[in-house]
RNA sequence: GGAGGGGUUCCCGAGUGGCCAAAGGGAGCAGACUGUAAAUCUGCCGGCGCAGCCUUCGCAGGUUCAAAUCCUGCCCCCUCCA
């Protein structure tokens, strides 16, 4: 992790471009230079929020973005404000999807949250965050607390969220319940004193309204420095789970590795922007390249798997992923550390096992009839040699490795 | 409160008595090709040691030689009118 800089230790002109790198948008960008030049004067850091709903248990590069870019601020000397959204989880965000998320429990929350804060203090420095729970406010509002924070919003100024609009017009559904997040979001703001916002461009909605509530009170409005939203590693969707195009923060290090590889080459500089720490101008170098045909795009692309390896590993796990890759993928060979399966002598006939059912055990297939599968298609091979009979009856022996499809392996220990 | 529409295999969605383990698409998996786990093409895509059998179409019953399809009750969702 970079050192942390103290405020105004980088002239303006590079903190802006530091802060502008891969933001989809900074409303009112002048706001912003406005309290970045107030900053350095009063010696003020300023207070930047990021809300995270801990809804899920595992966290992937898509939620990483607007984190990396509060490291920025946080590098460049400013105050970082981590809200734990524990109240808004359990209400479900309507953000971008057109089905109202299900509700969690608090204690659901409460146990994703602890899992939350864990990772993401792997890129802040929790020294220099605050981090609090929105239950600390929301937990002790009254119900006529809820009215007044209601009263300030409208129902058509809420229905002018592109989402809601969709939804309404399609004839989805919309949860009363759903109308009230981006006021609670909002309201965080105000609890805070924000001065700026991070998120995806899918929040701006959101963040507004925190600018609208944070004037009502006085407060001197927050800016919003808005993420792009990472696409998946299809190119197409957005990264998430549940489309399974993600690139998981817990993932290992060759896998990482392999699924950057497989991202559509025009995804490569939305990549390196955002996720890389690879400089600016280096970036326009490699940009170039590409463009002129000097850099070959599979080069371009090698690099940054083993820049986004290193950014959340090292260095030495990111040429270990890369020398896993060539090792399976274009020398098709076996690579270096393949899990070991052990297989009981119970589960042999006369030291015999039947092929479906050592990949069943072996975890490579989930039921016999797709083991069966597996064979017949051709993607099963027992040290590299194919297997083609789905009935056949495999002598065990020990050390061998069976293998199905292109990257998925097991070497056979037999008990004795 | 009234009227109507709907719940199908991981997702979307066709199917209104046998030809249905259920069209089509997506996702996924395998094969070919490739710089690639991309793109493209091909195949597979409920379970069972599998030319046969078993379980599945919101839930519970019923009619029938035969039900995802018909009947009854229940649960859930949506739309319109009020």
């Amino acid at each position: 992790m970079q050192q942390g800089l103290s405020l105004g230790a980088v002239s303006l002109e590079e903190e802006l471009a530091l802060i502008r790198r891969g933001a989809e948008e900074i409303f009112p960008e002048e706001e912003l230079v406005e309290k970045l030049v107030a900053a350095r004067r009063e010696k003020r850091p300023l207070r930047v929020k990021l809300g995270v709903d801990p809804t899920a248990r595992e966290l992937h590069l898509g939620h990483l973005i607007p984190v990396l870019k509060l490291q920025t601020f946080q590098q460049l000397g400013h105050q970082a404000v981590l809200i734990i959204g524990d109240y808004t989880a359990t209400l479900g965000d309507p953000t971008g999807r057109n089905k109202a998320r299900p509700p969690l429990t608090h204690d659901q929350v409460l146990a994703n949250a602890e899992g939350y804060a864990a990772q993401l203090f792997r890129f802040l420095d929790p020294k220099g965050t605050e981090l609090v729970y929105n239950g600390r406010w929301f937990g002790q509002m009254g119900f006529h607390d809820v009215i007044r924070l209601l009263s300030h919003m409208t129902l058509a100024r809420m229905l002018e969220r592109e989402d809601f609009q969709n939804r309404w017009k399609n004839g989805f559904p919309i949860g009363l319940h759903e109308l009230v997040y981006p006021l609670m979001q909002g309201y965080d703001s105000v609890q805070v004193r924000a001065d700026v916002e991070l998120g995806g461009i899918d929040q701006k909605f959101n963040i507004l309204v925190g600018r609208d509530l944070q004037k009502e009170v006085g407060q001197p409005p927050q800016v919003g420095v808005c993420s792009p939203i990472l696409l998946g590693l299809d190119g197409k969707e957005k990264m998430s789970k549940s489309l399974g195009n993600y690139i998981a923060l817990s993932d290992p290090p060759e896998e990482m590795y392999g699924k950057t590889m497989s991202i559509p080459d025009e995804l490569m500089m939305q990549y390196y922007e955002l996720i890389t720490t690879v400089s600016l101008s280096e970036l326009d170098g490699i940009r170039r390249g590409l463009a002129d045909g000097s850099l070959h795009p599979r080069d371009a692309k090698r690099r940054l798997a083993r820049e986004i390896v290193m950014r959340f590993y090292n260095e030495e796990a990111a040429l270990a992923a890369e020398a896993h890759f060539d090792r399976v993928h274009k020398e098709r060979e076996i690579p270096a550390d393949v899990p070991e399966v052990v297989l009981d002598t119970a589960s042999l006939k006369e030291g015999r096992i039947w092929i479906a059912q050592l990949l069943v055990r072996a975890g490579l297939a989930a039921s016999n009839s797709e083991a069966r599968r597996l064979v017949a298609q051709g993607g099963v091979r027992l040290d590299g040699e194919v297997v083609t009979d789905p009935e056949f009856d495999w002598p065990a022996r020990s050390g061998v490795v069976v293998q199905v499809g292109k990257r998925r392996f097991a070497r056979i220990v037999v008990a004795s």
